[in-house]
DNA sequence: CTGTTAGCGCCTTCAG
DNA sequence: CTGAAGGCGCTAACAG
């Protein structure tokens, strides 16, 4: 169907491998000959078959990308920002992505068997990292390159790039102590999830230097969703002990408290004060604006896919271990308590 | 590095073929000998090379998806539950997905030609149809398969999924003006994007029919993000003559106008009428919850992907261009005018 | 039932 | 300066 070398050799009257040379820019080629090469490959639009060059290379010039479906799906705009971030630098260095939604359990890891058993990419980018991630143990034991974002618990030396979100969440719950707050409900995620266990110290770890005893009755587990924050928000807010600030650990729950507390007639930041996590574009434009961890999602993409690439082409990586500081906006959405 | 057929072949004893038969499940192959070499396949953890298989069969069984960058960067989370969609059902496929970011001009279509010419896709999916499309011109060109979001309006016979959304908007504007609104404010896009035009009609239209004259004063043109929906209500509410209604052409920007008339201190559904479109999740859960066209992307996204499907297998299309009727949702931001 | 052979399209020695 | 040959890993036709 489409144009082979075979082809340009057929109408150029030339050998196949001197059209390779031609092509490739080879000095030993005649000039006059490679003129008449090229245009004939432009002529007949030829593209070369990527697939035929990497089954000879052995490289695939593909990284992989698996969307964890993992629990609940999710239209996180998170994930298309980091998704542009990487493509962006990936298509600069001609990289291509390859795409996967990714189930659970054996599913999941059957998912990364084909793409990398197969040979389809020569690393991948991980994200959501969970406890005991049978991912990380996989690509480990494969020797496939691969950096994470997010960390994981059970192993050292893996790369990758994180905020502190201990932190961030510690500086979050310490601005409501500050603003005057003593009762603090906490919307946090499955344990299952490595982030939530930092940001669930992030939380203890503010209460405790203020004094303030940790409550689990005020403390829900939701999925991430708008929604799961709007229930929880509801829970909590709905309570004759209700909190005076909420703190979601990602914006798109803290909106979702957002829409909880105006079905109750609560005005946030003088009610009820609200802080989340992420910086998504919609935390600025909230009603009142969100304060929340500005996470700068594309860059990280681009970052993480830089890092991958060095270390698929055992370049240095000078630090592999990426722990960015929380960078936390302040806005309306904190109030002092009535 | 991986294990190939040769290793198998050599741990065995068989020859190449008789491993490649017996993993491929052919009937003549000694139920013993199949036995002895599927569990050296599993110990050694062979998976077969899909880069070989690809040249081999000329498949890559693969499909293209271009992020389009064109114009402004967004974080549409449109995008990402369209591509659920796709992959989910692609996966189930045992399809593959290579997604790129895509510029704009020279730069779009070299990227085509580089994943089409270079045989890694058997098909692509393109999203944000535009007026004389360059990337369906060279997707005819090639023969390539692909199936469009969206419509074009220079070739008939390419096969789409779209909504009616000059009917969906209409049907938005219509109800403002039932609702007793008479000036009613327009933010839209550039009309290089050809949804534009269909949506600008059904405005246009629906003021006809009620015999208000269309003022190009209130017409305002984003770049369908919120900042842009921001700025631009803004613009139109702080007009002496302001409108008492805006529809907005996408829900992130009818998202950015309720920062606006929260900023200029007007409730929403009482001092001003807002509708988007789209429905994504924070339309719902917006506060008032927005009034809007429901569009079931996640499901589009798997329509997508059989459809393409279907079209690569030469499999019989059935319908080839799929118009949805608008499924429109009245909520809180809308109400009459004061 | 099993092995040998050829070829998908490309690049890269090696000869001439 | 150019062509012939080999091989990346796999499958399918053909012998035996």
């Amino acid at each position: 169907m489409s144009v082979r070398l075979k082809d340009l050799a057929k109408q150029t009257g030339y050998s196949i491998s001197t059209i390779s040379r031609a092509l490739l820019g080879y000095s030993d080629v005649n000039p006059a000959t490679r003129k008449k090469i090229l245009e004939a490959a432009k002529r007949l639009d030829y593209y070369p078959s990527q697939i035929a060059k990497q089954l000879r290379s052995g490289r695939t010039r593909t990284i992989g990308f698996l969307i964890p479906t993992y629990g609940e799906r999710f239209s996180d705009p998170f994930f298309i920002e980091l998704l542009t971030g990487i493509g962006d630098m990936a298509s600069l260095m001609d990289y291509d992505i390859l795409v996967g939604t990714s189930g659970d359990g054996e599913k999941e890891l059957e998912e990364y068997r084909r793409v990398v058993g197969g040979g389809r990419v020569e690393g991948l980018i991980i994200t959501r990292t969970r406890i005991r991630d049978q991912r990380v143990s996989y690509l480990l034991k494969t020797h496939t390159p691969f950096i994470l974002l997010g960390r994981v618990l059970d192993h050292k030396n893996v790369p990758y790039i994180d905020i502190d979100s201990r932190s961030g969440i510690k500086i979050l719950t310490r601005h409501l102590i500050e603003s005057g707050h003593r009762r603090i409900g906490f919307i946090t995620t499955p344990d299952d999830l490595v982030f939530t266990k930092f940001r669930n110290q992030g939380y203890r770890e503010a209460l405790k230097e203020a004094g303030i005893p940790y409550d689990p009755d005020i403390v829900e587990i939701g999925n991430l969703t708008l929604e799961s924050g709007k229930s929880l928000g509801l829970k909590l807010l709905s309570r004759k002990d209700r909190p005076t600030a909420i703190v979601a650990v990602n914006d798109l729950m803290a909106l979702g408290t957002y829409g909880a507390a105006q079905q109750l007639g609560l005005t946030i930041g003088r009610d009820v004060s609200i802080t989340g996590y992420d910086g998504i574009s919609l935390s600025k434009n909230a009603h009142p604006p969100l304060t929340t961890i500005e996470v700068p999602i594309y860059e990280i993409g681009k970052q993480l896919f830089e890092m991958l690439y060095k270390l698929i082409n055992h370049e240095n990586l000078g630090e592999s271990q990426i722990l960015l500081p929380p960078k936390a906006v302040f806005r309306e959405s904190v109030g002092s308590p009535a």
